[in-house]
Parts: structure tokens; sequence; C-alpha cells
DNA sequence: GCGGCTTGGTGACATTGTCACCGTCGCAGG
DNA sequence: CCTGCGACGGTGACAATGTCACCAAGCCGC
């Protein structure tokens, strides 16, 4: 058999032929350009998405106008949640935004119910989808309300950094990551500035120093 | 057709008779008594309860020892979040706790994937208790980071009263419903006290003024 | 160059979290 | 009854974080 998008997605790897084929069957793939709202406020997604290529920030934005992200979305993953919330809440508080260019395959709703009533294997994803995602949420909910602020920007910037040198963002987009105020932000770049861990730039964060961050990272992760 | 617990849960009123036969059929009622732990770290449920009575606390213990309630469930709700969890991670952080005696009916996990497969009803049951859920926890995280602790506190308190005009808990309780300090609370409690919208004693809180809290609670909720 | 926007820096202050310690209360065991 | 002991709550000092009001420097389109 030929080589398909479901070959991304490892949780798939196991589907019945028969759900293969209806899978690419009514699968369609769409494009985003980098910043383009996936979903978010008044604009349900229609479809549950199974990420092809690229990255989706899910964030949240509350009534006082403060934002946090909540999780990414990395190619051979899937929107299994805000699939599922779509189904009973429109007043959706999250946004998904590419940022990178994306590509996905869009699969109808009355599909997606199909597919759960008809393969094992495609419940297991989606469970073991929403499963990960949950326990992430406990985590970040820990995370949040009993982590040290210096702690979770160390963290936060070798998860950005993705093994790189330099990690491209602002002060204000590391205190929307930890949902915290850019100042705050500011002042712990200082810090670790003084520490030798990181070199600012207007725009970026060098990272000079790996295992200092590392270890503070971990000190209580 | 008789009545049934079946009839207790809004969302499953419109199952199809097969389906409730099988629910019935495979369901085993049991019973815990107050402060007995439903499922916690190393204790997976192996069945999704349907809780017919009483009240079940979901909290979360970090390793810093930090406690937090995450939810809870109620009579008339189900246990998805966990039951779909523990497919997944045994290393489940949270743990349930009964608040009070409680019954629920207990299906084993074939029967749900069973269900899952056979029936519309069922699953549109099932992705509405997770969207719900997860709807609750990213109000709760935007809670957590963003809201002030007297919004919260008075919130909580017109919450865990149901009404009635005296809660009884600790302030050490409150703090782990808010994720924070005992002594954080004790001093909100006196500033509340000193409005006089409530009225202090070992081991309960007298609402006086439930005005005076809500309009608080309201201020930013 | 000019003007406006984005980015980042800073000090003062408010809020919240942490720590150390104390006193009171209720209760079980002698 | 007395005596510990543990749970409950109060308190002050301090640290960490959030908020506010600014300012300065860089960037970019005109």
């Amino acid at each position: 058999m030929a080589e398909t998008w479901l070959d991304r997605f490892a949780g798939l790897a196991r589907l019945e032929q028969p759900v293969r084929d209806l899978l690419l069957a009514r699968s369609a793939i769409i494009a985003a350009p980098e910043g383009s709202v996936i979903f978010g406020p008044g604009k349900s997604p229609e479809n549950m998405l199974f990420l092809l290529d690229g990255v989706v920030r899910v964030q949240q934005v509350s009534e006082s106008g403060h934002d946090i992200v909540l999780y990414r979305i990395t190619a051979g993953e899937s929107c299994v949640l805000t699939t599922a919330c779509l189904l009973a809440y429109d007043d959706y508080a999250a946004e998904g935004i590419a940022e990178t260019d994306v590509q996905a395959a869009a699969i109808p709703r009355d599909v997606f119910d199909d597919l759960v009533a008809q393969s094992k294997s495609f419940r297991s994803f989606v469970f073991a989808a929403f499963s990960k995602r949950i326990t992430d949420l406990f985590l970040m909910i820990d995370t949040v309300a009993f982590q040290r602020i210096d702690v979770r920007l160390a963290d936060t910037l070798l998860k950005l950094s993705h093994g790189e040198d330099t990690v491209a963002t602002t002060h204000q987009k590391l205190a929307v990551e930890l949902g915290t105020a850019r100042e705050v932000v500011s002042r712990q770049l200082q810090e670790f500035q003084r520490r030798g861990w990181i070199a600012q730039a207007r725009g970026s964060v060098a990272i000079s120093d790996r295992a200092g961050l590392e270890q503070l990272a971990r000190h209580h992760s």
C-alpha cells in the first residue's frame, strides 16, 4: 500500500484498511499561512484536524486582557480537544494560531463520529490524545499555581530553543508563555544575563550556558 | 419501562433500549464511605464510574507538597476523565476523594468501549462530558493565573455554601481549594470579617452578608 | 530626517507566598 | 483531673511576583 499522510501518525499505524480508506477519501488537505487563526472565539473549526506540518499554538485570552499559552500542537498530533469542545461550547475561550505555515488533514465531524464508532484503533488514538492533553493540563495547573517564575522561564527558554543557541522572541511573548507580565520577564532575564546564562538582543535571547538554565529548570520541575 | 439509575443522567436519557439494557446488565453498583480514596496515584480505577449519590473531590498533589482542588464530580456526572486517563497514564497525578458517602455505577473498560462503538447517544454523552471538563480546566488555568485571591476566596465560599449560611471548613482546606497558603486565607478572611461579610468560628465560616461576597466575586469573575 | 510603533528598562508600590513562631482548643491516655 | 499532642488559627518579617507609570532606544515607513 502506498505511503499516505496516515503514516505520519504513530497512533494511526494500526488502523484497519477500510478505515484508512475512509479517512483518506473523506479528508481534505488544507494549508494555512503563518500567523493565521485556525480557530478561536466565534470561529469554531467545523473539522477535526490532523496536523501534517507546522506548529499550532493554543492560547487563551481572558476578559482581563491577559493571555497565556496553553499548549502547542506539532506535526503528527491532532486537535481532538478542539473537535470535542466545539460539540458543546462555542464560547470557546481559547484560540489556535499557526506559528509556522501549516498543513493539515481535515475530517468532517460526522466522519469523525463514524470512525470512532467503527474502529477500535481509532478510539484508542482519540482517547490517548485526550489523556495526554488532560494530564498536560493538570501539570500546567500545578506549574502555574506553585512553580517559581525563574524556574518556569528557564524551562520555557530551553523548550523554545529546540536545541538551537538562540530563541527569537520578545519579552512580551515570553510573558504570554508564562502568563505573567513583561516586566517580570525582563527582570528575570537580566538576572539570567548577570549569571552569564544568556545574552540578550532586541527580539532574541542567546543561550550561552545551557547547563546553567537546565540546572535551574530541573531544580523544581 | 422501569425507573433505573440511568434516568438520573440527563445525558443518557435518549439512549437506545438495547444500550440501556447492556449498561444495566454490565454495571455494578458500588458504595464508598466518606473520606475514602476512589482513585489516586498507584490506584487507578479499573472502571468508568457514574456517580449516583454524593460528591467526589478531585485534587492534585505536587511533589512540592502543595495541594490544589481541580474539580468536583456530583451525582449525575461521570468520571470520563479518569476513565480516559487510565488508558494512557497510571502515574496519574490527581486523586479522587469521596467528600460524602458515595454510590456509583461502575462500568468495565471493555463495556465502555463497546458502548462508545455502538451508541451515538453514548458518544455524545462522553464527548460532552469531556468538553465540559476541559473548558472548566481552561477556565481554572485562567483563574489561577490571573485572578486575585480575594475574589477567588469569596467565590469559593459562596460555592461551598450551597446556599446555606455557614460553611464547615478550615482555613487549611480553603487554602487547598485555591492552591494557596493557609496564612493567605486567614488574612483574607479577617478582612472579610472586618467588612462584616462573614463571622469566623473554629472550623467554620458563617456568611453574614452574602451580597457583599457576591459583589466581590462578580467583580472580576 | 520625522513620527509613530515596538521593544525593553526602571522605580515605586500592592499583592501574594514563605517562614518561623506562638497561643488556643479539643481530645485521648494516664 | 492532669497532661501531652495534634489540629487550628494568628502574626510579623521578609521574599517573590504583579501592577502602574513612566522613559529611552531601536525600527520602519514616509
